[in-house]
DNA sequence: CCTTCGATGTATCGTCTCGATACATCGACA
DNA sequence: TGTCGATGTATCGAGACGATACATCGAAGG
């Protein structure tokens, strides 16, 4: 999940750590930021990888005499994603398994990135989402009929206010899912990089 | 956290590791339960610091000949809340401070076992609650307002839905909080166990 | 009768994530 | 001049997670 958040802000344009973790926290939703403890192993295992090169100042340049003991010696370091980045975020972009709907937390950042992906790709997810999150409404309403009566007012509350939270979202998916049925015609197919663009312009 | 719901939990009554998952599931709400890789290590650091017993059969009684070659041959353990592991829940069950609402997690587990707290205490923590995800939904709100128009419909309504939920939170609390400020003086204050029970019975 | 299946049940392993922390530079403001 | 907060890179230990192994038992079904 976050290799593909990486690379999608990569994919924009190059970064350092800092600005990545930044943006990263305003497409997570404000909560639920990333630590940096995940942050830079993630990038490093990338680099390691080939999906992304690093571009850091010459660490031993223009040092006359070292005064400092040049202990730590950091200096900025910039991301940019490569070709093959760009090839396996596009392989990403085009899954529509249901490992990009069944954890909620890539779901956020596919739909952050949904520009990237053809209509008929959103729509698969979009709807793969709405089956998974209604299968946990209804195991919370059957627990929830079940136990009613042994439950206290907070304890009650809690469940009532988590189904009501899962039942907006199924609402939610379904107008996001009618506005991409009916937008499907009409939308733009966003960036297809190789292909041929269409007739209109 | 895990060690607030596991003490709460057998604090009604002795239980399995199995039978702890399955209520634990139960209370965080159906998703996000607790896998088995976090209770047993809990569990055991629990059992060292003294909080809980464990209570096993005897791992060879009544085995006349050995005919199977008797590996793993793991029985039922029973664990049961000792009397430091009492103590420990009632300081935790009392402490109003900011780590008992920051975190989601740990505030869900607080509002299961709200019954066992005192409710100037609950009133408390539902404030500082409040106060959290109001924090939350001003910082989404600003970045909202910054950003709305360099967004695509996707990344909107994901920010757009987000916004709202944290909204519902904190009109919820609200509700919560009117509640427990109208029942304050009729609510039954619960379990003090060694005080002396008020004069009305 | 026997066998396979799912629920119950205990436990560990490797991988990853998180929060805290350390270190360093820079501009702003007092 | 000092010192504060934002920017910036990086690691550490604690612990959570998913997968997996192993084991027992009752019920379904050939």
């Amino acid at each position: 999940m976050l290799e593909f958040a990486i690379l999608g802000l990569l994919h924009q344009s190059p970064m350092h750590g800092y600005e990545l973790r930044k943006q990263l926290a305003q497409i997570l939703g404000g909560l639920r930021s990333i630590s940096y403890g995940s942050l830079y192993p993630a990038l490093k295992r990338m680099h390691a990888a080939g999906l992304i090169s690093t571009e850091e100042p010459d660490p031993h340049a223009l040092l006359p005499a070292d005064a400092p003991p040049l202990t730590g010696r950091r200096g900025k370091v910039v991301y940019t994603i490569t070709a093959e980045g760009k090839e396996r975020f596009h392989e990403l972009v085009c899954d529509s398994g249901p490992e990009a709907y069944d954890d909620g937390g890539l779901f956020g950042v596919r739909l952050a990135f949904f520009r990237h992906t053809a209509s008929d790709v959103r729509l698969r997810i979009l709807e793969g989402r709405r089956r998974t999150v209604e299968r946990q409404r209804e195991g919370l309403r059957s627990s929830l009929a079940r136990t009613r009566e042994r439950l206290d007012h907070y304890t009650l509350e809690l469940q009532r206010h988590g189904l009501e939270s899962v039942d907006r979202e199924v609402r939610w998916l379904s107008e996001l899912i009618d506005t991409e049925r009916r937008g499907a015609a009409g939308g733009a197919p966003p960036e297809t990089p190789g292909g041929s663009p269409p007739s209109t312009k």
